[in-house]
DNA sequence: GCTAATTGTTGTTTACGCCACCAAAAGATA
DNA sequence: TATCTTTTGGTGGCGTAAACAACAATTAGC
């Protein structure tokens, strides 16, 4: 049974944590800005500022003569003196990076492996890679937490791994595990299911709150929805997992019918290539491929318009480069099997979001707590004056 | 732009709402248990309980002695001085009900047509039916507002009537022209994604947070989408929709392959016969259609499950009555084609509520803007005092 | 009939956002 | 250049909603 009633201080963590969002979202916003947007008084926004600056979570900085009438307002901008640390464990590496609020990522260090690691190895290898992180970062940065995006079907309640069919994980509670050798609080979440808030609130999802993002990578096709503004997990965090949705009748699931090796041997046999080169093979000597892939992806995605209307389709990886190869083909499919109404509101874009995709969203969930409670993370001492406003 | 802010303004909203809700779902709770659910003061509770029972939203009773230790708690329960006036047009007939808080349908009255009414008449003639009814009503209840469940497209937003096939309307504005006639604020929506609502609060999927509801009737499938506890609309209220789903590969649609009246004909060909009777003829002399239908509904609700991952799909209607016939042979379809972990996952069982389920479902909009915000409610004259405690 | 347990009732306290007022800072105007 | 207008920051007091504490009421159990 969960606290249901509100109180003063709920108030007070809601005003605080609508703030911090709104700054998380838009970078930077003035004070009189955040009191548009809130609607609360010129005079509450600053005390709530002032909280947040204490806080070590947001800075004040100089205001932009922007060549409007009237006093100009300070510019409040994430800080940097609190990061969340971002892990993301895959099978030939592990990253971790430090990104603000805001989702810039400023630091990043990386670890490759010949073979995927065990959870026990990957979790002592990124303790280690965290520490090596955590020296590169000035020493009064504070930590919120720690943010992982694992390739997996995940329990997010508990951060327990329940499958993770390429790194052979199986019931690892990997929360518990990571947050015993680093002492932080760590939340963990599938991958795609992350992606799909990062390009949600980042990439070419912003301001879309029905939409679909899929990602094609080496090992498969993840996936993830955000319907009505908010992230949709499903009872058991399946919901889109579109990668074993069945393509064809026969029932092979999709990411078995439209892989990025098939891509790859199409015009590179064997190669290890990333998807920039794949994309520019692929555009340099065009292979019937592409439009075999982006029929059987166009009628993946007809069904899914059908049963969950979204106003967008976000496509990253080399689904992304089927997208731009084909993009005739591709709406042609997907107008054949959508029906007509939901169908014709579907736009289907590339995803923005580069390599740091993961990580931004790996932040996500940690970022949602603090914003749920900026009292979380404590005032600084007294000793350490809140930055005076400068010129 | 919303207001976003929080003020004690709408502390107090929240909280009185929080109540609301609690009453609406459970029908009757004590005072102790309502400070339990919601973590709020006993003082607090009083006030604000004192504060619903003013505007006539909720009335105290004399505590249940329930042979437990204490000074006995009175029950607050829902007032029956205030309703929701549910409205469902439908092809041969339109329906009228007062529905109380907790969803109880307290009078009702119909009435039947050869043919499908125009929006013109539909309007006209629920106008004449909220009269009747109000007639019936004792002259001091208080109407919070009308909700329409209507078998069609609907833009939620303002209650635009986009298409109706089977009433043939096509852009009808059904929200403003029946606030026009009848003064009260109207709330349209699609009649399954109501059926969808009525059964999550009060029906076959209490409690349950991801499910998929499908009702089948003589004009169709129609069903709705509850995700994360949220009814799920997406982008143009197209979401849910699975009658329009593809069924095979070929691509006929599933509520064209699976229909009421390929039932009937199989049992009683040409009659015109209720769900019982079908369902009774149907246990009585077992078809081989049955299990045809069960096949192709199985296999499509295997590819729902897939996608949105729900813990329960409730089946209404002539589904409900294939669902009862092939238990086996629908979950062994559904099995075979949904993927393992969502699918031992998904529970299928039968909807609960019966001829109220749209009635219900109607109001449900309506209590919501009412839990929003109870104050909308004006207090009772003072003449009218409050009901004393008796006992 | 007494005790323990639970809850209603009442008056006081606390904390949050609002408001009114003044000062500051920029563009606009003369 | 000086002044006006507009917008915003800063400050102290205010209203209000929930929490709190103390007391009264009511029941079960012995």
């Amino acid at each position: 049974m969960k606290p249901t009633g509100s109180n003063l201080d709920a108030v007070r963590r809601h005003n605080l944590g609508r703030i911090l969002d709104l700054v998380h979202r838009e970078g930077s916003l003035s004070r009189s800005a955040l009191t548009r947007e809130t609607g609360l008084n010129r005079s509450t926004i600053a005390a709530l500022v002032a909280e947040l600056v204490s806080r070590g979570l947001v800075v004040e900085g100089v205001p932009a003569t922007e060549g409007v009438v009237g006093r100009p307002s300070p510019v409040v901008s994430p800080s940097e003196g609190t990061v969340v640390l971002a892990i993301n464990p895959e099978y030939d590496a592990i990253t971790v990076a430090a990104v603000t609020l805001g989702g810039r990522v400023i630091e990043r260090v990386r670890r490759g492996f010949r073979t995927g690691p065990s959870v026990q190895r990957a979790v002592t290898e990124s303790a280690a890679l965290v520490s090596e992180l955590r020296g590169r970062l000035p020493s009064d940065v504070r930590i919120a937490g720690i943010g992982v995006a694992v390739p997996a079907l995940v329990r997010a309640e508990d951060g327990m791994v329940r499958l993770a069919p390429r790194l052979g994980w199986v019931d690892a509670p990997l929360a518990e595990l990571l947050a015993d050798v680093t002492g932080l609080p760590v939340l963990v979440d599938n991958d795609a299911s992350l992606g799909a808030r990062a390009e949600y609130h980042f990439g070419a999802g912003r301001g879309i709150d029905d939409l679909i993002y899929l990602n094609g990578g080496a090992s498969g096709i993840g996936g993830g929805l955000i319907l009505g503004g908010r992230p949709i997990r499903g009872a058991g965090g399946y919901a889109g997992e579109f990668g074993h949705t069945f393509s064809t009748e026969g029932g092979i699931p999709l990411e078995r019918a439209v892989t990025r090796d098939a891509l790859v041997d199409a015009v590179a046999p064997g190669a290890d290539i990333d998807d920039a080169e794949l994309e520019r093979l692929l555009r340099a000597t065009p292979h019937p491929i592409t439009a075999t892939h982006a029929e059987i992806l166009g009628r993946s995605l007809g069904g899914m318009i059908n049963i969950v209307n979204p106003s967008r389709i976000v496509l990253g990886g080399f689904l992304g480069i089927i997208a731009a190869c084909e993009p005739e083909l591709l709406a042609a499919r997907v107008a054949r099997y959508a029906l007509v109404p939901p169908g014709e509101e579907a736009e289907i874009v590339r995803a923005e979001l580069g390599a740091d995709l993961l990580l931004i969203g790996a932040a996500e969930p940690v970022i949602d707590r603090l914003i749920a409670d900026p009292g979380r993370m404590p005032v600084r001492l007294p000793g350490a004056r809140p930055a005076e406003l400068q010129r």
